[in-house]
DNA sequence: TCATTTTATGCAACAATGTTTCATTTAGCT
DNA sequence: AGCTAAATGAAACATTGTTGCATAAAATGA
């Protein structure tokens, strides 16, 4: 899987680091939505300042997307398409289970198109579902 | 309106204190979504710590409640109906203007029924759009 | 393989936000 | 007015977000 993260990394025009890989091997390994903390646990010792900037790195180039759960904290999943520099189609909702906290992308189910209201325009519609996952059900 | 501050405070057993008056004052003037950081700017200098106090306590009686927007900070609006302790019942839209950064309750667009996954049991859904509100189109 | 250039890293430092403890003050009630 | 329970304000600390800068490492080409 080093392999695909490598490839990974490689179409998106960024640098091959271990940061790098061992984040998205990260990515790629677990399906759910991981928080900075989260990274940092899974990790051991890392530099804080380097995670958080390698995170805003794959976001702006489209590997991974902000993962709107409700919570204040931010969390990041793996684009599941072909999300480009600064253009993200990840239109899928986002399950968050009060029990354990984890946030999980929905492929399945996605973002229902709505009128806005009048002198609105729409870029973007989330939609979040919160309640109890499979394990903690 | 002070009257109408008073007279929720009291019917959700709270206790009228200035701070509360005017956080709820707040509330009731401004249609949109309030951060603690917008509280602070409009109320000029109050006690942080109060302030937030106040936001928790509210939340908790069910006069208030988080809006989600999607950006990293949280958000609080006046609950529409009648919320008691712990129980909110806003299955509104949330709409954040990308613009001017101001978060609006859009009571016309309710939460759609989705089916949840299989073993998932979801006991609230969010919708939140981006984009540009009517004053920044 | 080595030198060069460009980019990422690690550290320090700081800002903003979230949260608890505790002594003091205040609201509500008699 | 006085009592009691609750709210406040100050201090202190935790967590998270963010920038600047010197150093280290990756990519490129010879």
């Amino acid at each position: 899987m080093t392999v695909n993260a490598q490839h990974l990394l490689k179409s998106h025009q960024l640098r091959l680091t271990d940061m790098r890989k061992k984040v998205l091997d990260l990515f790629l390994t677990r399906s759910e939505a991981l928080s900075q903390n989260d990274l940092e646990q899974y990790l051991g010792k890392v530099d804080r300042i380097t995670l958080y900037r390698t995170l805003r790195t794959f976001e702006e180039q489209g590997l991974i997307h902000k993962a709107m759960d409700g919570t204040d904290k931010q969390k990041y999943a793996l684009c599941q398409h072909d999300c480009g520099q600064g253009v993200h189609h990840d239109h899928h909702a986002h399950f968050h289970c009060d029990t354990c906290g984890k946030t999980i992308c929905v492929e399945a189910i996605a973002a229902p198109v709505v009128a806005p209201p009048p002198g609105f325009s729409v870029s973007e519609t989330h939609l979040v579902m919160r309640g109890q996952c499979d394990q903690c059900n």
